[in-house]
DNA sequence: TAAAGCAAGATTGTTGACAATAAGCGTGTT
DNA sequence: AACACGCTTATTGTCAACAATCTTGCTTTA
């Protein structure tokens, strides 16, 4: 929700609104949100335990809202659990990094797929508006964090666009937070933003022309090439040490 | 549990062994197993109320347990749960099955494709014997129920074998008690079982050949075809009422 | 000196009671 | 007679205390 502040309107419609988690008015519930935010913004930091006690004062709840929301945020694998010693956040890795990109693309080819037969013309239209908009921030701030909250948004869009609900839930509520998660951690890369941009351009264009097949094959290079470029920084990372 | 039992040997090995739920000695988590059973053998009903106070009792826990049992059925899609109101049996209509399926091809798809690449030689051979038991089966039995849990052994295999934790989470821990609960609520139709056999066989081939892209392109097609054959089945069963 | 065992402390798992919310039912009003 | 309002009851959400388990540091022994 901080984030949310600095972006311009129009590329924030459906980020944080239709995700279903507003309304959970439980202290569970809203607990669940606030700790999955300082885990992915990482001010509870990879590795790090996560003392019940501890954390309960510190968001005031008792323990019980509080191994609820633990639990929930082992389930979109934020957070490993061990019974009888506890849980921490999930420390990333390239390999599991390598697993998160491949998952997406399968599973947003797919959605690509679909949303070319079943997304409303309005919906593709929408697309091109955000595409623009995305342009004039590469253009003006050289590309930098914005793209990847707009990047999410373009995403967003086309899973919504399948059609398929367990799909959407899959990416928007599961996987959605694990890759938010480690784009945070790994901030500093960023560039790609004008081969993005030309690549989410092919993509409506296969989307506007209902060509199901070119929108999974667009959409699944388009993640395996990002795939690829964080394999290739990362490496370099790990030879400088 | 029950139904491997009558099983082969050989064709059991990796269902129930590996999935990381038999060393959850705690409470909750024999409660979560104990219940997953009962929602997917149907012994709760599709669209039931889960009752806390009396589940509690019926399953000798305390409430603390039993609500944790219920949530990490709501992760896995069994249950559905609305704030203050409670926690029902996910009720399975033809339009979530054909969503179920589209996620199985994405992911599966990719596992094949995967699997292709990584898996072990000794693993592929596996396979085959796994496949002649399957035939046999058929065969004896004119392929019936076998079929189902045999088939299951042949897709765990290859997940296991795509080498993607994560990828393997996902289908075999998340996915597959829904993919379970569906086949026993719709185990009134066979069929396909030769069919199955058929395609088992050329997608052990392309695995053999270390040919990704044909394995992944044979695993999808397996899927799609499932799918195409239950819609044509639901469909007739709904013009018939 | 190092390894094994034991004991104290801390942490997680579990329980039953209490509070808050929603559903069902009856009554009263238009 | 139908609708709306409020009360009762059942159910879920939350809490704080208790039990079981693990970790840690120390002592003891080979």
């Amino acid at each position: 929700m901080k984030h949310s502040n600095a972006k311009p309107k129009s590329a924030n419609i459906n980020v944080s609104s239709d995700t279903s988690e507003a309304d959970d008015n439980t202290l569970s519930g809203r607990t669940t949100i606030a700790l999955r935010e300082a885990i992915v913004t990482g001010k509870i930091k990879a590795g790090e335990k996560l003392n019940e006690p501890k954390l309960a004062s510190q968001y005031n709840v008792s323990r019980g809202p509080l191994r609820e929301a633990i639990r929930r945020l082992v389930s979109m694998g934020l957070v490993q659990h061990i019974p009888h010693v506890g849980a921490r956040v999930t420390p990333i890795d390239l390999e599991h990094i390598i697993e998160l990109y491949e998952v997406r693309e399968a599973l947003e080819g797919m959605a690509a797929g679909l949303a070319a037969q079943n997304m409303a013309e309005d919906d593709i239209a929408e697309l091109r508006n955000l595409l623009e908009i995305h342009r004039q921030h590469v253009e003006e701030n050289a590309g930098n964090y914005m793209q990847a909250e707009g990047d999410f948004d373009f995403h967003y869009q086309i899973i919504k666009g399948s059609g398929n609900a367990l799909l959407t839930q899959q990416l928007c509520n599961e996987l959605y937070h694990l890759i938010r998660m480690f784009r945070f951690q790994t901030s500093r890369f960023k560039a790609r933003s004008n081969r993005a941009l030309i690549e989410h351009e092919q993509l409506i264009y296969a989307l506007e022309n209902r060509d199901s097949s070119l929108a999974e094959m667009l959409m699944r290079r388009h993640i395996a090439r990002a795939k690829e470029s964080i394999k290739l920084h990362l490496t370099q990372v790990n030879e400088e040490q």
